[in-house]
DNA sequence: AGAATAGTGTCTATGAGACAGTATATG
DNA sequence: CATATACTGTCTCATAGACACTATTCT
């Protein structure tokens, strides 16, 4: 389990000798101290003080946004306030702390209108103590809680030149400069996951995101996925019909369809975060959906083929089918497509029919994949690696 | 064309005449002030100012939410601070309100450690010329993001006396007090959502959580599930064997196994928060996972007959099973069960034969759960009341 | 005509469901 | 003995897979 870890504020030009106390008092009881640095003060008449690990050269407001970060990126933060006393620059990164909604304790109640709730005055001794849990104290404090910032990372896969194609984009800036990454983004105020994901899919596919499948498939939680601090995503699988080259939405210029292929996930480092493993549930995902819906239509335009269809089954299962059964248990499944009686403009050899997807959801009688022929079970027997079995 | 709104915010004791005047040209350029509410100053002693049109008994913590609730509702934000002075509140709000990303325009440079912008400082009539005239965008320096409280809930299930039982507690805190409720809790610092389930399995069951599978099902979002602000959870889904009636651990003193049938998840305020959905949607995998996975044994106790298996299947798909043949897949499923030698102290009848459970997990010729006899498909059928389409 | 793709007919193997029949316990 | 449960044998039917065959286009 990795240890908590706390950041200190207040002002550490009048009152460093409280903090730095109240570190060392965290740093006993186990917890890492994010801010501050721990290092020796070097000029307290800077307006935004220096200490001897901070890059000389850097500005106030850089310094500032570094320690930032280091806050956001820890899992409470502790305002030291003798007499009530918090100066003005540490009020305002005290209200970006609030409305991220991250744990906040105080050495002393604050002079400043915002509720606090009982238990949320406490020493740092106390405070220790409840936090790891053992220690006996007067003030009982409340259950430590973590802020997280959610995202909607979506996995949109399109068939193209019979192929599984997955939209991912460069990235321009850090984290993960240049690598390749899943759309996505943060969830904004009133959004829920499926809001945050529906619109993204919009800026990026220029898709009307509201006739799209859009499924969710995994909660991605580890508290050291993202180096930028407690970021959880849920990543969603979206399916889309083949697109023009460039959807030119707004934020698209750097997206680009990517072959599907083992090496996206088996390389380390080739995507971004933990986007390897979101993109295999997601393909595993898509594969057991078209055994048991009708999904495989989504990925067709309006009117296709029963080949198309049958390309697409291909394109995601990778596997081949036999043509003439496939085409036999799609027309006997009532309700999957229905014929519109016209015919496409032919390539080559017979004009196929043309079809549009029909008001069926799932496919009762499944259309199984084929598996280890024999009559018994026995994929991964005994060795599982099914990702949310024990940890 | 919706005119831009603006709220104005400063110091309204000490700068009223400056807000006022402020607020006057911003209307007259066509703009709409969501606040101050342009009413009178009834008393200016309080923590916070007090308008003609504010609700006289409403707490200074009430009115400042529902200010800040009007501020995040504008299109951007004009800070009167004659002589750079900022208040101590208004200085907190204004870091939510950086922290928001939303566009942020002085009437003179701030004395605090905030990056301005050229053109961020701006009298009031070049801002409100600026907008009507297209020079200045109301375009917020950086997407705003929200913070949210993860936690996971978990729906374990087991079978007791033949039929499927949940895992319910009922709460003794508001908000849904008295109510019954999934046993779940708050993600604590270092933890992982399945970290966080498996805690609280072990703290309500006593079990150890490492042999238990844990499957995440669904993660709910909306912004208003929980009254007390923005908690999105994931819920779990864990499969136990029977257990002793009171789990004596720590927590579980109010928890109670409660038989699952429609009433839980239909009469509406049966269950606190959202989770009647929870319920429901655990209990949709869970009849999944029995066809495609040997989980049904995970019900069972270290040694088990057929029967028992059996009962199972009917219990959590509401079924009757054909005995016979239920005994002759099971058997000749290879991997699934494995046979002890060892036979049952009899009840009535032939005594059974006892197995344990064996090393495959994924059953490939699926336990396909009787549907409509009938060739083709048509499960929901049109209607799409599948969770994750559209909203 | 030959190649290519679409679609149908038919045979076979397999597995699910139904049901008769056998095995082994209790009372 | 009857009764109850466990287990096996066998028939039927539905469906998947294999493959031959017909249909309709392009070159």
């Amino acid at each position: 389990m990795i240890p908590p870890s706390v950041s200190l504020i207040g002002s550490f030009r009048r009152h460093y000798p409280e903090v730095w106390k109240a570190a060392k008092i965290f740093g006993a009881a186990g917890m890492t101290v994010k801010s501050p640095p721990m290092s020796r003060i070097v000029d307290r008449e800077r307006a935004f003080v220096r200490f001897a690990s901070d890059p000389p050269l850097a500005s106030d407001l850089d310094l500032q946004a570094a320690t930032m970060d280091k806050i956001f990126s820890s899992d409470f933060v502790y305002v030291v306030n003798p007499g009530g006393y918090i100066g003005a620059d540490t009020t305002l990164e005290l209200g970006r702390i609030v409305e991220r909604g991250m744990a906040v304790y105080y050495a002393e109640p604050p002079r400043l209108l915002i509720d606090v709730p009982g238990g949320t005055v406490l020493s740092p001794g106390e405070l220790a103590a409840g936090i790891s849990g053992g220690a006996v104290s007067a003030k009982p404090a409340r259950r430590p809680r973590v802020a997280a910032l959610p995202t909607a990372d979506i996995v949109i896969f399109t068939i193209r030149e019979q192929q599984l194609h997955v939209l991912l984009i460069r990235r321009g800036t850090e984290p993960y400069r240049g690598k390749l990454a899943l759309p996505g983004g943060f969830v904004r105020p009133g959004e829920s996951l499926e809001d945050t994901a529906q619109r993204e899919l919009r800026e990026e596919t220029g898709l009307d995101a509201s006739r799209i499948l859009l499924e969710q498939v995994h909660t991605h939680s580890d508290p050291k996925r993202d180096p930028r601090g407690r970021v959880i995503t849920t990543a969603f699988l979206a399916i889309a019909p083949n697109l023009p080259e460039a959807a030119a939405g707004t934020d698209a210029y750097r997206a680009a369809w990517i072959e599907v292929e083992e090496s996206l996930w088996q390389d380390p480092g080739r995507l971004a975060f933990d986007h390897a493993v979101i993109l295999k549930q997601a393909l595993d995902r898509a594969r057991g959906m078209l055994e048991h819906t009708t999904v495989a239509a989504q990925f067709c335009g309006k009117v296709f083929t029963i080949s198309e269809l049958r390309q697409v089954y291909e394109a995601v299962w990778g596997v081949r089918l036999n043509p003439q059964n496939f085409q036999r248990k799609i027309r006997s499944t009532r309700g999957f497509v229905i014929d519109t009686g016209k015919k496409q403009a032919s390539h080559h050899g017979r004009p196929a029919e043309l079809f549009r997807t029909g008001p069926a959801r799932i496919l009762y009688p499944p259309m199984l994949r084929p598996g280890q022929p024999g009559q018994a079970t026995l994929d991964s027997m005994g060795n599982s690696k099914s990702a949310t079995q024990a940890r």
